[in-house]
DNA sequence: GCAAAAGTGTTCATAATACACCCATGT
DNA sequence: ACATGGGTGTATTATGAACACTTTTGC
C-alpha cells in the first residue's frame, strides 16, 4: 500500500468479544453479561470492548478482561474477525473475537458481580446479540481441536487436580463419556503431567493423588490425545 | 457497548493481507508483489487492500483477488488479525490476513503480470515487508492442518490430476516424501475421489488413472489424511 | 531388457478400545 | 459387606510404516 493512500482510506471501529470460559460443577461455564440498559436491555452477550489507537486487538481483550475479572495474564486465543456490515445494528463494526480460559474460583466474583455478569453453563447458554452465538461456536470448535491435541486443564481447573477432575473437564469439553483407564493412560503417556505427594480423599474412597501441570512441559504436536469426531 | 460510546470510539485503518497459494512444477508457489515506488520500493509484499466502509474483510478479500487475478469464487480462509500498533510503519493499521487456494493455470496470468505480481516458489520466499513473513507462516500452518484432516488438492490441482500428481502436492506442502502405496491407500479410503474414464500417459508407460473430487464429497473431521508432524 | 510409475499385497509395530480385575476405604 | 472410584493389566481390533512384488509400456 501507499503512503498517500492511508488518509483516503475509511476508518472503521473495532471492538473485542470474548468467550470466557470456566469450569465448574463438572460442566463449562460461559462468563455472559445481561444487558441492564437499552438498548437490547434484557438481552444477553459476551464481554466486549473498543480496540484504542495505541494498542493491539490481543491488548484490548487483555484489557477488558482485567477490568471485569481483576485476573492479568489470562489465556487467550484468537478465534476469529467478524465483520459483516450489518452484525451490529447500532453501527459498523468490526470485531475479532477470543476465548479465554479461566480458573472459576480464583477471580474476583464480586467484580464479576458488580459488572453484571453471570456464569451460565454451557449447555444453558440463552441466545445471544448480534452474531455472538456464532462466535460462541467458533470457540468451541478451536478448543475442542486444542483440546485434541494437547492436554489442556492448566487453565481451568485448579493448580493440583485428579485425573478424575481432568477427565470430567474432558467429558465436558467434548460431550461424551472417555474410559476412565485409557484416559489416565493415554494422558499420563505425554509426560506434561506430574504426581504430588497429596492426595484428595473427598471424591473417593481410596483417594487419588494430585497432579500438576509440569512447568516446562513441551507441546505434543499433532498426537491425538483424545479421538472425538 | 452502548450505542452512545459507538461516536466517541476511535476509528481504525483495517486492510486485508492474501496469502496466495498455487502449485506448480511440483512445489508450492506464492503469489508476491515487488514495490515499483517508493515507500519500501524494491521490496516484497503480499497482496493488500483497505477494508471499504460497507463490506466485510472476506468481501474485501475476495475483491483485491478479483482485481488481481481475475477470478471469481476463490477458495479462501481467514488466517488471523495482525494488529500491533507499529506493525506498519505509515500508520495503524489493522490488517486481517487470509489464505487463497488458486489453480496457477486459470488465472489471467497476464493481468496478474501487468499489476506487477510474481509467482515465486515457497522455499524461495524472500524478506517481506511489515509482518508478511510472519502472516506467511501462519497461513502455511494453517494449510498444512487442513490438510493433515482431508484431502486437499480440489483448488490447487486441476480438475483432474493423478494420484501421482495428488501426491507431490502433498510432498510439496509437507516438505517430505510420501509412500507411493500407502499414501494412494490412505487417499482413496476417504472416498471422496472417483476415478475418470481418461488416463494420464505422460508422466508414466503404464500410465495412470485421473481422478477427480466428487462433488458431493464430505469432509473427514478429525481423522488424519497424513501424518505429518 | 531396462527403467519408472501404477497398483496391490504382506508383514510388523504401534495404538485405540473394551473390558476385567484387584485395591483401598468410608459408610 | 458393599459401593465407588483408583489404578493396572490384557485381549482384540484398527491403523500406520516399510517394503516386496507384479504390471505395463516407452525407450
Amino acid at each position: 500500500m501507499l503512503h498517500s493512500e492511508y488518509k483516503l482510506a475509511p476508518k472503521h471501529l473495532i471492538s473485542v468479544d470474548c468467550i470466557i470460559f470456566g469450569y465448574d460443577k463438572e460442566e463449562l461455564q460461559l462468563l455472559l453479561f445481561n444487558r441492564k440498559i437499552e438498548p437490547q436491555k434484557g438481552r444477553w452477550s459476551l464481554l466486549g470492548g473498543w480496540v484504542n489507537e495505541e494498542e493491539s486487538v490481543e491488548d484490548a481483550a487483555r484489557r477488558v478482561l482485567k477490568t471485569i475479572t481483576g485476573l492479568d495474564d489470562i489465556y487467550m486465543e484468537q478465534v476469529s474477525a467478524f465483520s459483516k456490515p450489518e452484525r451490529d445494528p447500532g453501527g459498523r463494526v468490526v470485531s475479532v473475537a477470543f476465548y479465554a480460559l479461566i480458573r472459576i474460583n480464583e477471580h474476583d466474583i464480586q467484580l464479576v458481580i458488580k459488572n453484571g455478569a453471570t456464569w451460565i453453563s454451557l449447555n444453558k447458554v440463552p441466545e445471544l446479540i448480534f452474531d455472538h452465538n456464532e462466535m460462541l461456536n467458533n470457540a468451541l470448535e478451536k478448543l475442542r481441536l486444542k483440546a485434541s491435541y494437547e492436554v489442556i486443564g492448566n487453565q481451568l481447573l485448579p493448580e493440583s487436580f485428579t485425573i478424575l477432575q481432568l477427565r470430567k473437564l474432558y467429558d465436558a469439553i467434548f460431550q461424551k463419556k472417555f474410559d476412565p483407564g485409557n484416559f489416565r493412560k493415554k494422558i499420563l503417556s505425554f509426560k506434561v503431567l506430574e504426581k504430588m505427594n497429596k492426595k484428595n480423599m473427598k471424591d473417593s474412597k481410596k483417594g487419588a493423588f494430585y497432579y500438576r501441570f509440569k512447568s516446562n512441559a513441551k507441546k505434543s504436536g499433532l498426537i491425538p490425545v483424545v479421538k472425538t469426531f
